[in-house]
DNA sequence: AATAAATACGACCGGTCGTGCTTTTTGTCG
DNA sequence: CGACAAAAAGCACGACCGGTCGTATTTATT
């Protein structure tokens, strides 16, 4: 069959109430998220969410699938429309402090907050999220390697490291951004790798100044 | 009345439970910290703690200014024991990875954790927390501006973005090891933070190999 | 037109939550 | 010893939690 308006509306109906679970996590956590909550922001009832996923942890885990989808469309699909090297590094991470400072999610990100509420609490939900954690970090290292492969970074360059300093930077622009000065943080973030990368390679026309 | 054994008892419950409840905060979050979890753990009855704290949330606050202390004793002590400058700034990296690792708390750290947690969530826990984190921020430009005073870090550097650098790392670490590799998460955050002074610092002697 | 499947709904269950009110235990001091 | 106050426990409450059930509505198949 081609096409079926019931799972059409099905679909329809799982991304919005996906969307807004994303969007619910990053405020009140992902366990902390109830299902009369989310059904009330949503207008529908709270039964109608049980049609969909059979329990909420299996509403935690595809949210989380769906919170990944968002931050590759975001973040990550970005920065593969540039050419790879520390500018498609520069370009993520720059792509990442954009999406914190648009506030796109209430909460400013939803691995940040749900990695740290899962940490100590094993489970389905905790693996699921480990595992993307872990993904983003090999991409991250892929992504420095691919740097040093071109040239553009030294060849003895620790790479893991440098992914880490890179994350780094990352997560506390977003953990900074929601507490105490947001424009400071976000220059302190973006500045930051700058000046690493720039330290980093050999060729200064790569990172200049007023470069798209 | 100089000493009464019912008050001494009252102080020694209601550290023994703030105590308890830091640790179960780093679990199941500040919030998610009910009160007959945390009086079971403790073997006393729920009542017993309404006895102390009014409500939850004056339970909340006490929580966080006894992982202050704790904090503040763990970490900043120890720090403030060695001399001034990058050596001071490195030892309370140091104190950080050391007590990250030591796994103190389940949950990792409870900054960060509780931080993460309400970061979209405003009220008077919201703001004690913001508030410890702008303290703890002001502290750590203290100890860069102190280094870059005394010399040991060049007179032109950018204190705040080295701070911010430097609680990045520290964030990243108790991040990671929580859910990644925690060797090679603690090896990246101490070897950032060396790398980092080590570049800046035109004194090699103050962050030799074998140092205490 | 009739049947089957997917989607959504309202009512309800047992359990746990935070929070008051009352009582009992525990230590102090005239 | 008995009066007294602090600490802790017992108990009951309303609210909300995740989850189940029966049912109505929409859509596709026959």
């Amino acid at each position: 069959m081609i096409s079926d308006g019931r799972v059409a509306r099905g679909d329809r109906t799982r991304t919005a109430v996906l969307d807004a679970a994303v969007a619910l996590a990053t405020e009140v956590g992902l366990d902390g998220l109830s299902l009369a909550q989310l059904a009330d922001r949503l207008g529908v009832s709270k039964s109608g969410l049980f049609a969909h996923w059979r329990s909420k942890e299996a509403l935690q885990l595809a949210t989380v699938d769906r919170a990944v989808a968002q931050w590759e469309e975001r973040i990550v699909a970005p920065a593969l429309r540039v050419p790879r090297g520390v500018r498609r590094l520069h370009a993520l991470h720059e792509a990442r402090i954009d999406f914190y400072a648009a506030r796109v999610l209430p909460g400013g990100c939803f691995f940040a907050n749900t990695e740290f509420e899962y940490n100590a609490r094993p489970g389905p939900v905790r693996d699921r999220l480990a595992e993307a954690f872990g993904r983003w970090t090999t991409f991250l290292e892929r992504l420095v390697r691919e740097a040093v492969d071109l040239g553009e970074l030294p060849a003895g360059l620790d790479v893991p490291l440098l992914a880490y300093e890179i994350d780094a930077l990352g997560i506390s622009a977003v953990m900074r951004s929601r507490m105490l000065d947001p424009d400071a943080t976000y220059r302190h973030a973006r500045q930051g790798l700058l000046n690493r990368l720039r330290a980093l390679c050999p060729d200064p026309a790569l990172l200049a100044e007023g470069q798209p």
